[in-house]
DNA sequence: CTGAAAGCGCTTACAG
DNA sequence: CTGAAAGCGCTTACAG
């Protein structure tokens, strides 16, 4: 029986239930330590009440806030790729951080510096335990920051072009972009196609054959494979891979000139592993045109657009990515976001997964 | 100078001012109230220590939480529509809220039931003021929870087929797609095409013109204007109107049957307005694939896939709708979300924005 | 315009 | 296993 009106309070709940105040609070917070008569007849009272603990006071007085903010971004960037992945990624997050007690806060930035600025705010006033960042960058103004002021995060993305990418201080998750095109390439191998082209964004790779970004790295992932199965593995450097590989932006238009490109080359090309939904629709639609529809593509992200145009794609799998995240922020089954020393704890500071290929 | 690594509080801001405890407080609140050069001074040690209030704090003792709730949801529902609307809404709804010092918290629900239950947690812990709801049917259990327990709301979108679109207790912003679609349709008209058709969802259409659903209106817009320009209004109830709208489903698919059947129905057609940018796509494929690029075609969301295929299409303007959500939850000036009684206050309970044509 | 006191609703030591 | 007290960091009356 909240009184006139307002909810009911944990001091309400003690009254009614006959027990003290903080028999009430450790039923929610340490249950082990009440009697199972005594939770039971507490739990009761709190249904009947319909009492919820106030969560700013809880806050206040704990230290914690038991949130996590993730930054939204507009959809207005060029290409459909972010977009896809952003969009479901924050469902998934926000699911996976529910299941474990754990809010998530939005918020926007307009650059690294007003987000950094943003970001000191949402410490500052202990509004987050912890911050997800989305696209971390050589020289992130964001990661010195975290680490500076001990903030626990993690970053969706591995840290390309870092000195150390598994470096203890900065913890991340992330899809392995080389394995989905490795296992995309070798499942067109297996249906028989025997000259797989690439369609990428950049052409140039590094010398030593170390990706040093997610277009290298699912590039890499088709031309290892695509050698071991044809045996015509060439040098290392061989950007091209028997002219097999073509690049371009991310954009449909650039897919459809890959397409163009790749046929002009191999006459009797009969399938593309593409660095993304977006290029592999470029590709369909230029086949389709070229009346190609036999040569068989595949994308990445498993967008939408994917299963609308009824292609193979391979899947981020974000569920398990969000999921990740949460382990490496929480821990496997704590219920607090801390700061984790992963040398000394020895648990994972990054994790990598392999993406699902989903073959239409 | 926090004191042992821990956040400064607003006693430290006192004490190094020379203050007391609420002159720090009024300088946040009610700075009107504090005379100038105490404020600057107050302002000067705050930027020193650099203090940021404690929100939960803030919140407990002001029985305010300044946080406004959304739903977040999957992009595996089918067609693209949803997905980049979202996105984009949830981007623009924090961002406008932040300016008027509100957080977004995002949470999850799988079905309306689960949903109510999850308001009702996010209410009584006292973590959010309003909440934002996204997609309103009628008997919306959420909105009788809603209004029942006096939280402050609005839809994102009207709340088609409800006796009273205008209800004061059902406040919402929406976007007048019978407006964009007559845009639409003008622009065409004047562009010199004289036989537009139209491509939507749903050819049930209510018998008294009053439009039910999303589709329906975008359906009437084009309608009336086509029917008003070319001087061949036939009556009211007729749905194909010359037999030049034709309907499907929200998939690319559809979109080419629609263009093959308006072709088939009408040789010289040279416009098509659509109700969605999916529809609009299926359009423009398949009439690229029948050499017919003359037929201009515009479609709606103005999406990323209008801009990559570069059709026209009606932006739904999600910076205005989100500026408009908070001014329906706050006022036009106010700074708390509050339960607004619009018979009494005479302020806007609905506000319906014109979507952007943007012609390409 | 400024100050000293009370209190929001919890959890956290600490005592029994 | 349970209880009485203290206190998290603010804002809100209220007094001057």
């Amino acid at each position: 029986m909240a009184r006139k009106g307002r909810h009911s309070s944990i001091v309400d709940v003690a009254e009614a239930a006959g027990v003290s105040l903080q028999t009430v609070s450790n039923v929610f917070n340490f249950p082990e330590r009440v009697r199972p008569l005594t939770r039971d007849h507490v739990l009761q009272v709190v249904k009947t009440l319909d009492y919820t603990p106030n969560l700013s006071a809880r806050r206040l007085r704990s230290k914690k806030s038991s949130s996590l903010a993730v930054r939204v971004d507009s959809n207005s960037t060029p290409g459909f790729f972010r977009g896809f992945i952003q969009d479901d990624f924050v469902y998934e997050l926000t699911e996976a951080a529910e299941r474990r007690g754990i809010k998530v806060i939005a918020y926007t930035a307009e650059s690294e510096t007003q987000e950094v600025e943003k970001l000191k705010k949402l410490i500052k006033s202990k509004d987050t335990d912890g911050i997800i960042l989305t696209t971390t960058k050589v020289n992130d103004p964001r990661l010195s920051f975290l680490e500076m002021n001990n903030v626990p995060f993690l970053s969706f993305g591995r840290p390309w072009g870092a000195e150390d990418l598994y470096s203890v201080t900065h913890p991340w998750v992330d899809i392995d972009g080389a394995s989905g095109t490795a296992e995309a390439t070798a499942m067109l191998w297996k249906k028989g196609c025997r000259n797989i082209g690439f369609a990428g964004w950049v052409s140039s790779h590094s010398a030593d054959g170390v990706p040093q970004s997610v277009d290298e790295d699912r590039y890499l992932g088709w031309k290892n494979t695509s050698g071991k199965l044809s045996g015509k593995l060439t040098r290392r450097s061989d950007p091209g891979f028997n002219g097999l590989a073509v690049f371009g932006e991310q954009s449909v238009a650039s897919g459809r000139q890959a397409a163009r490109r790749l046929l002009d080359a191999v006459p009797d090309l009969d399938a593309v592993v593409c660095v993304s939904d977006t290029m592999a629709l470029g590709c369909l639609l230029e086949f389709q045109r070229m009346g190609k529809q036999a040569i068989s593509i595949t994308g990445f992200d498993n967008s939408p657009i994917a299963k609308e145009f009824g292609f193979s794609s391979l899947d981020q799998n974000l569920p398990a990515v969000s999921r990740g995240a949460l382990e490496i922020l929480m821990g496997e089954t704590g219920n607090e976001i801390r700061k984790v020393d992963f040398a000394a704890e020895n648990t994972a500071a990054h994790i990598l997964l392999k993406p699902m290929l989903v073959v239409r």
